[in-house]
DNA sequence: TAGCATTTGCACGCTCCTTGCGTGTCGTGC
DNA sequence: GCACGACACGCAAGGAGCGTGCAAATGCTA
């Protein structure tokens, strides 16, 4: 397992808020020398308890005006047509995030659109239409009351 | 409308990608110099099409095993109790995501939590007694087949 | 207490950032 | 057709930040 200190964690969190945080503004928020904060960085890095930074747009001012998720139910459950539905889902650009979930449906998806029309394509014509698929639901999103993207590190520190 | 032109649309395809690029890293992936990628990236931000920028961090190494999808149907829909309810969602660390939605409930969360202990807790002891909520559906998450929290910035490109 | 391994802060050479400046290009109005 | 203003561009330079080497400090084991 890799070891992850208190330190570790004040990195993880500040750098979860801002991943462009130079190793000076680091050391400032964790109490720690900018080279020691470069160091950690680095090897917190090479464990890839840090996959990556990624700057965050906002879909809306770009025109993505429609975010939905999409409820999923697969024709048959061999492995072989769930291999199909992760192809497919793999090659849909506008799907941000796919799951395979316990309880009603198998799958969800979390797509990304321009509109409405853009939905309706999505699931009229590509989804609806694969022979993987048997049955397919969406939700329109309304409002976004949360969309943070962070873990929750405190529940770590006191453990 | 903010304008944002394909030298704009490669730059934040860029730093989806990696948020960390130098500026010289950028110039040389899109063809300008580093101070114009300087200033645009600047502009960018300045315009709120860059909302920030974060470190991604891998859950499972971390110890969050993990994550749910929990479907919320409220108890009555005043404006009171709804925003008792945000101020509820928005209190929960493990809650990431939070999003009012068409269909058959009315808010769908995305949580993040240790164990299926942890799940247990927030759903017994934290939704369901709270005087807001009236039904609570929980799926888990078996498999992530994505994650890519990007934009489908190539729609844009013929736009 | 002695000894070893790890972590820390500091110094320094090097890279990179950003701002000012001059140039080129495009569109507009006279 | 030409002059002018508004941008967007690349270049250069001063300044900031990065990461490695090194010695001191800390912590752990025997």
């Amino acid at each position: 397992m890799i070891s992850v200190d208190a330190f570790d964690l004040k990195i993880l969190s500040a750098l979860q808020d801002d991943g462009r945080l130079t190793n000076q503004e680091l050391a400032d928020r964790v109490q720690l020398s900018p080279s020691q904060c470069s160091r950690r960085r680095m090897r917190l890095e090479q464990d890839n308890v840090i996959t990556g930074y990624r700057a965050e747009l906002a879909s809306d001012a770009l025109g993505f005006g429609v975010v939905a998720f999409i409820q999923i139910t697969l024709a048959t459950h061999s492995p072989d047509n769930a291999e199909r539905f992760r192809s497919l889902v793999g090659r849909i650009d506008a799907v941000q995030e796919a799951y395979s979930l316990t309880g009603d449906a198998d799958y969800v998806l979390k797509a990304v659109l321009r509109d409405l029309k853009g939905l309706s394509d999505l699931v009229n014509n590509v989804l609806m239409p694969h022979q993987s698929v048997a049955h397919v639901r969406s939700s329109i999103v309304l409002d976004r009351l949360k969309d943070s993207a962070r873990l929750p590190l405190k529940q770590l520190a006191n453990g």
